[in-house]
DNA sequence: CAGATCACG
DNA sequence: ACGTACGTGATCTGA
């Protein structure tokens, strides 16, 4: 067996990769898909095939044609996009990194090296494989060239394979023949300019029949049709001229070190430099092929597990005075297995249930129980040399381990993802317990968020790269899929090593994080919201709200039948029975079946959303029907029998509320999702109804009014619109009156509506397409709208029109807290990314400065009514709304803290206004 | 596991 | 000409 080449056209497959693979941006704004579809292409060759050696060519800088010589670079082939241009030095970094040999020469096209190259290498006996996604090197197939073109489908990537026969069998002639055929019938993409009217169809027969262009001009007589035999005599100097154009140069003048291009295995492609580069970039399932069990880290050696008391006492000892990393680690969590159905009795009597009495320290004092309870040990480091996980057992009891770390006097205690330990810690509820205390307490993974909230994670092992320059194996890397109870037990050397460099992690990654953030100017959002925002969060979560299961599944079950008569309805209308909730099966039923005009298309085909079954409605019954069931279902799989799933023992649910999420700064909530509970429509709001307070206690309910209009006045400083919230409660009638110049009294409905409409708008980054959407009118009429609006407050122009600007130029956008947004997008050369980019440049601020006041009021209620020894507690946040489980008797005390608290967040040109009310459950109090 | 749909601010 | 509102999360379908 001889040995083998594979020889990949560089710019040709990063260019395939590019248009095939969508967009993807790292989290510095880098555009990879270029680089991380050539990745993808070539590993797939080179597992394929096991070569021998490998080599990458490259043209030397783009555009080098070989016709630059005879013709006129014109606009034929379109300028590289920027997105892709970027790529090609990340992509020859890669394949630096990787050891890859590559090779460009000024004067030759990567065509040309690669014609040399593989023919040489033929001629010593090797088996030659060249990838490229053009046709043109179709020219050097041989028995033993093979020319390697893959295509990126939806279904991956499939390649299609080239020797001299398969080429033959495809276009009728030769690989050599080829080049003939491209001489005639010429190549527009390649400014080969060919004979005019001879196309592919001709040239082929032509070549086929005479072998090549010369050949043909010694019989141009006998050409037919007539055409291309008068053509070819016309213009056989542009045919010889094509030829030598699209002839690929196999003479090169170049010095091809094979051995230099050898490959000792697919692996030795994963270097360090290359998995770090990897990393970078955020090629996630790549990093997967990199072997990652030896890690280079110095601290893994030091990596100790304490077992015996008075090891662990000799640890916290140490801390004194340090700076400490720790990291406690839970087994599951008992609490939540909220699938059992235990005890109607809990729907009646909240009161009377163990932990939801009225005292609230029952419902701390169990949760931190339980937080001990499955606590498996508290992993601690105070640098490289120093890290210990000390692990509870029978005579070590995790309770004891963690009375001694909170009583340790270490400086300051840093951690991963805090709002989880908090519990196990003793923390809530309270700010200090024993030395440790929100003082000395620093939260890693929020202030990688806050330096970086594109992401759509954090964790430790892209904290250490990003932060402390080092690559470290992730948590798949050591455990696979064990859990970490499982790996305690299973993999114990892993399981020491993960929560090892949590703790590692923690500590030497603070410095350069708080650097950082002062340097960004984040270090009072961070120290004063965001910090103490995580004692809030966990108070909150721990509480949860009643959710009655009774009045879920009685609302359920009216839904079902009513869902049930839909259905059935549905299907005689239709005339079969089908699944209603797969968009595919309807969109067919309405859009072929019943030849109703469709709207829109999906990608996968028609729309059968719900802006466009409204349009079919008033004619079609059945769509009206679907329209109705669509809602029910939804109400009755999402919320009625959704929320029962999470109830827990103590009849109550537990929200997550996240805080690294969003892109603005705002929180999010899931399992459930508490902040979209239904209440535009009153059918779904009545499921509200079912979230009731505990005996003794109602809800009450305060919401800020249009918070982001008014940021938005305070921030542009526009006169007129601070004016108008001056002067008047309504601010869609007084902007109407003002942008129609009519008097305030005569503002009629419509026009209130288009004026919030624009309102809306503007704080979503107005687009005159947008508008029209929302309000069914021209967009020429949206556009005048819009117009006059900004007539009329002329400072909310010019502050829009700055905050795009000063993206822009530097990047990213921030609030008035300091909060920063990336937006990568302005830079795209495409219009829609580049239009989203400017939209979000206009949102950013005003969305996310409303959060952090919203933040910051959360902090000081709950914080009062702590201080103020309430019994009331901050259970909920949806946004510019805060719910409070409110001891009667506190009612008036609760309401002066949420007045006073959220109005004075944040100093303002305009009042911060608020709506509180109180209700016996969410439906009222709202 | 991605896409479509729809619930909220 | 491009083809959209900003920010989320849960459920269901059908490769």
């Amino acid at each position: 067996m001889g040995e083998k080449l594979v020889l990949i056209d560089g710019h040709s497959i990063l260019n395939r990769a590019f248009f095939g693979i969508p967009d993807l941006t790292n989290s510095e704004g880098l555009h990879t898909n270029a680089v991380y579809g050539f990745l993808n292409i070539m590993f797939k060759i080179l597992e394929e095939e096991q070569p021998d050696y490998l080599t990458v060519a490259f043209d030397v800088s783009e555009p080098t044609f070989r016709h630059k010589m005879f013709a006129e670079y014109k606009g034929t082939r379109k300028p590289m996009a920027q997105e892709l241009r970027e790529q090609v030095p990340l992509m020859k970094e890669m394949l630096k990194a990787m050891g890859v040999t590559t090779i460009e020469k000024g004067g030759y096209e990567a065509d040309d090296l690669l014609g040399t190259i593989a023919k040489q290498s033929e001629q010593k006996g090797l088996t030659v494989s060249v990838v490229s996604g053009d046709r043109d090197l179709l020219q050097l197939a041989t028995d033993h060239i093979k020319i390697r073109i893959p295509k990126t489908k939806r279904t991956g990537t499939e390649i299609e394979d080239y020797n001299a026969a398969e080429v033959q069998e495809k276009y009728q002639v030769t690989p050599i023949e080829f080049i003939d055929v491209k001489a005639l019938m010429g190549d527009t993409a390649d400014n080969i300019p060919g004979v005019p009217g001879i196309g592919e169809k001709t040239a082929t027969a032509i070549i086929a029949q005479y072998g090549s262009v010369e050949n043909a001009y010694a019989h141009v007589d006998e050409l037919k049709p007539p055409r291309a035999s008068k053509n070819l005599k016309e213009y056989y100097d542009l045919a010889q001229m094509s030829k030598t154009l699209a002839t690929i140069e196999i003479h090169a003048d170049i010095d091809y070190d094979l051995s230099g291009a050898k490959l000792n295995g697919i692996s030795s492609l994963y270097t360090e430099e290359a998995y770090l580069l990897c990393k970078r970039l955020e090629f996630k399932n790549l990093l997967n092929r990199f072997a990652v069990e030896t890690p280079k880290n110095q601290a893994a050696e030091h990596f100790k597990l304490v077992e015996d008391r008075k090891e662990a006492e000799k640890v916290f000892a140490k801390l004194r005075g340090k700076d400490c990393g720790f990291y406690i680690v839970f087994g599951d969590k008992k609490r939540d297995s909220h699938e059992e159905a235990d005890g109607q009795m809990n729907l009646f009597a909240a009161g009377d249930m163990p932990g939801a009495d009225s005292e609230p320290s029952g419902i701390v004092e169990s949760a931190e129980n339980d937080a001990v309870e499955c606590c498996l040990g508290a992993a601690i480091s105070t640098g490289e040399e120093e890290t210990f996980f000390i692990k509870a057992g029978e005579n070590l009891p995790a309770k004891q381990i963690l009375s001694m770390f909170t009583a340790s006097e270490a400086a300051s205690y840093a951690t991963l993802d805090l709002k989880p330990q908090l519990a196990a810690l003793g923390l809530l509820e309270r700010q200090v317990n024993g030395n440790i205390g929100l003082s000395n307490l620093f939260d890693g993974v929020l202030a990688a968020y806050l330096l970086n909230p594109l992401k759509n994670e954090y964790p430790y092992e892209d904290i250490a790269k990003d932060y402390m320059g080092q690559m470290i194996p992730s948590k798949a890397d050591l455990l696979g899929k064990l859990t970490i109870e499982q790996a305690m037990k299973d993999a114990p050397e892993a399981f020491l090593n993960y929560v090892c460099y949590m703790a590692y992690v923690a500590q030497a990654s603070k410095k350069t994080l708080e650097t950082d953030l002062k340097e960004e100017g984040m270090d009072h959002l961070f120290t004063e919201i965001e910090m103490p925002l995580v004692f809030t969060l966990a108070d909150m979560e721990n509480e949860g709200i009643i959710a009655c299961r009774e009045a879920l599944t009685e609302y359920g079950d009216k839904l079902a039948v009513r869902i049930a008569e839909l259905e059935k309805q549905i299907y005689e209308e239709a005339g079969e029975e089908f699944n209603i909730n797969s968009p595919k099966q309807l969109g067919v039923i309405l859009f072929e079946k019943l030849s109703m005009p469709y709207g829109k298309k999906t990608k996968t085909g028609y729309s059968t959303a719900a802006d466009v079954l409204d349009r079919l409605a008033p004619e079609y019954p059945i769509v009206s029907d679907i329209l109705e069931y669509r809602q029910l279902t939804k109400l009755k799989s999402t919320y009625a029998d959704g929320l029962v799933n999470y109830i827990a023992k103590d009849g109550r649910i537990h929200t997550s509320f996240n805080q690294t999420i969003t892109a603005t700064g705002r929180l999010s909530s899931t399992e459930p999702n508490l902040q979209n509970i239904p209440m535009r429509i009153e059918l779904g709001r009545l499921i509200r109804k079912a979230f009731v307070p505990k005996e003794g206690f109602e809800f009450m309910d305060a919401d800020y009014s249009q918070i982001e209009l008014r940021v938005l006045a305070h921030m542009s400083g526009d006169e007129k619109l601070i004016e108008a919230y001056r002067e008047a409660q309504d601010i869609h009638r007084i902007t109407a009156s003002q942008v129609f110049h009519i008097p305030f009294d005569e503002v009629t409905d419509l026009q209130r509506r288009n004026a919030k409409a624009v309102n809306f708008g503007i704080v979503y980054g107005i687009s005159s397409f947008g508008l029209s959407q929302d309000l069914s009118i021209s967009k020429k009429e949206a556009a005048e709208y819009i117009e006059r609006y900004f007539e009329t407050y002329p400072k909310i122009k010019t502050f829009l029109d700055g905050l795009v600007a000063e993206a822009k130029e530097k990047g990213y956008v921030t609030t008035m807290f300091g909060r920063r947004r990336p937006v990568p997008e302005l830079s795209s050369s495409n219009f829609m990314q580049r239009s989203f980019g400017e939209r979000v440049a206009m949102n950013s601020p005003i969305q996310g400065t409303a959060a952090d006041i919203i933040k910051i009021a959360m902090i000081r209620v709950h914080d009062r009514l702590l201080k103020e020894n309430l019994k009331s507690r901050l259970i909920l946040t949806v946004h510019d709304e805060l719910l409070v489980e409110t001891a009667i008797e506190e009612e008036d005390a609760v309401r002066k803290i949420l007045e006073e608290e959220m109005h004075g967040a944040a100093d303002l040109a305009v009042t911060l206004e608020i709506d509180a009310h109180v209700g016996k459950n969410w439906y009222e109090a709202k």
